[in-house]
DNA sequence: TATTGTTATACTCTATAACTATA
DNA sequence: TATAGTTATAGAGTATAACAATA
């Protein structure tokens, strides 16, 4: 009876491993797939996960992106660093609270950021489609859970 | 009529989309919490990698691990070099080919690999586990399937 | 005092490419 | 020639922590 239940258990425990062991494989296939096209507009994973953000939230402040990209304010600081280097990303004073600044993406920010995302949408499109749409529909809603269960976390904790 | 297609189309391309960005959200939030744990053992995520290869494969190469982890083998030799330093892993000569290193765990890897494993185990068990057992076996299905497809198309490449 | 951002330091990971030794 | 591994170089990303300016 004992062992039945830790066989279960055991058996359980092992299907949390396997499919995280197959998401990480998924990831890194597909990333690295990923950073070879982004690679022909200058762009990094990183640096355009910044534009991806500030594409949809212009003016965040720097504390506010580390947040989002779950990185220290330190590391943003490099990261803009190279985007401003670069010319996609604008640091501007915020006229309300002297310490902060505001980013925003410059014309050529948006240029490579609409320039690259089709081109990385046509990637992961053609990476998932081995999947049919249905399977497609039921992966996006168990991630999409998923995604939303450990920013809850997160925020509790 | 043509609008409608589109429609269908531009739609399922998000799909895909919006499931690999919750992917990359899953995945980087996991692993954070991943490397924190690992570094309490004194190993990062590609060591453990390293390690999880090493203690189900043997006597490797380090041109086959190249392989198994998407890498080159300039890299390895860096990672084997860190690893062997720390005592975890040994480089040991082929008898019949002196040009090929054969790389085994040491004890103290073995142990090491054994005592973060499991922490690591239910680390991830506790992020999954807000899905249900019939949600975490559909999404490892799907990830088990999307994995094999990747890496059939990368061998065929 | 607390918060925003910068800077310094240190380490790992990664790619590229030239090199050595062996097959 | 081809393969296994090493080494050098360079750059990115990350964490930690001390610091300045502003609130």
């Amino acid at each position: 009876m004992i062992d039945r239940v830790q066989r279960k258990v055991a058996r359980q425990y092992r299907t949390s491993i396997l499919g995280w062991l197959h998401m990480v494989r998924v990831h890194s296939r597909i990333s690295r797939g990923e950073q070879a096209l982004l690679a022909e507009y200058g762009l990094t994973g990183a640096q355009f996960d910044v534009l991806s953000h500030l594409a949809s939230e212009p003016g965040l402040n720097q504390q506010m992106l580390a947040g989002r990209l779950l990185v220290t304010k330190g590391n943003v600081a490099g990261l803009i660093d190279r985007l401003e280097t670069a010319g996609f990303v604008e640091r501007r004073d915020d006229p309300e609270d002297r310490r902060t600044h505001r980013l925003y993406l410059t014309p050529a920010g948006e240029c490579a950021f609409d320039a690259a995302a089709p081109v990385l949408e046509a990637h992961i499109d053609s990476r998932l489609e081995v999947l049919n749409p249905a399977e497609q529909a039921t992966l996006l809603v168990l991630l999409a859970k998923l995604d939303r269960a450990l920013r809850k976390e997160k925020e509790e904790c």
